[in-house]
DNA sequence: TACTATTAGATTGCACACAATCAAATGGAT
DNA sequence: ATCCATTTGATTGTGTGCAATCTAATAGTA
């Protein structure tokens, strides 16, 4: 069935995921110029935004918002404490419960990073309707997969 | 300046650079369920796309097929090495210049890849301008931010 | 009370990703 | 012939990503 794909080998080019995969590497690498004299990685700038959102998230809240599991985050706020960002305090009515918490540094942090999200964004020259656009595919795409991952099992 | 971007403060799953981040994940989580039967990794498989595309590619000229550099690029061919899908061949006119070459059993693993793309592609559920759409704009982004990147120096 | 299943988070191991650095080889200049 | 900048690929170190496993703690059941 998969013949008639290989008459002509796939070019990588014309991948989606291709396309989606070093666009993500790119926008990525913007980011870590941009966060770069803030000491921050972009997950770590992630991890930070969701934070500014809501503040003392436990652990497992932080990775459902940014869609990392605990074997990433663990040692990714970690690093986050060591930087005197964040601080971790174990809940005492669940003690199996980790809650975060932004330190005064790690909030002052969000406007100089909204800076540097101002430049990032300015750099992808995109209009505002081809930003919801792209934003409103990904979002689908990611839906779309995500369910038939799932569906699986 | 950016006080304006402050007074709500960023939610993350309204960020582009997010919706990026997590649909390329989730793309690259179904690529490593449909190619787990193949033994390989979605970079792996990403390498053996451009070797089908053209056999014989220099390492810099695989680098630059598929954006990733030597550090990269120089473990992930010893384990395809290892695997005995690929052969690395130093050149003879220049020393420097490594080629890398399908073997018998990398040839033969195009025609299953290709049912796996086709299974992933099918979970996406997008129609073909949608598609088109979408891989266009992720092109522009990365072309646009890339430049933006390289007019810093 | 004991037994069991579930949950939360940490840890381990493997595979990217990339910056920085290195060694070998080449090419061009004197 | 010798020096020197460049090129090619490999190596090292840090930081993700994620599957698998582990421990501790909680909740439910008999």
């Amino acid at each position: 069935m998969p013949t008639t794909a290989l008459e002509q080998p796939a070019r990588v080019d014309e991948q989606l995921c291709f396309a989606l995969y070093s666009a993500s590497k790119t926008l990525t690498a913007a980011y870590r110029q941009a966060l770069g004299e803030l000491g921050l990685t972009y997950p770590q700038y992630l991890t930070m935004l969701a934070l500014w959102e809501t503040d003392g998230r436990t652990v497992a809240e932080l990775g459902r918002a940014i869609d990392l599991d605990s074997g990433t985050l663990s040692p990714l706020l970690r690093r986050l404490e060591t930087s005197g960002l964040i601080r971790r305090e174990r809940s005492v009515l669940d003690e199996r419960v980790v809650r975060v918490l932004l330190t005064a540094q790690g909030r002052a942090l969000e406007s100089p990073a909204a800076a540097a999200r101002a430049r990032v964004e300015a750099a992808t020259c995109l209009s505002q309707e081809e930003f919801t656009q792209l934003r409103s595919l990904l979002h689908r795409l990611r839906t779309n997969v995500a369910a038939a991952q799932t569906r699986l099992w």
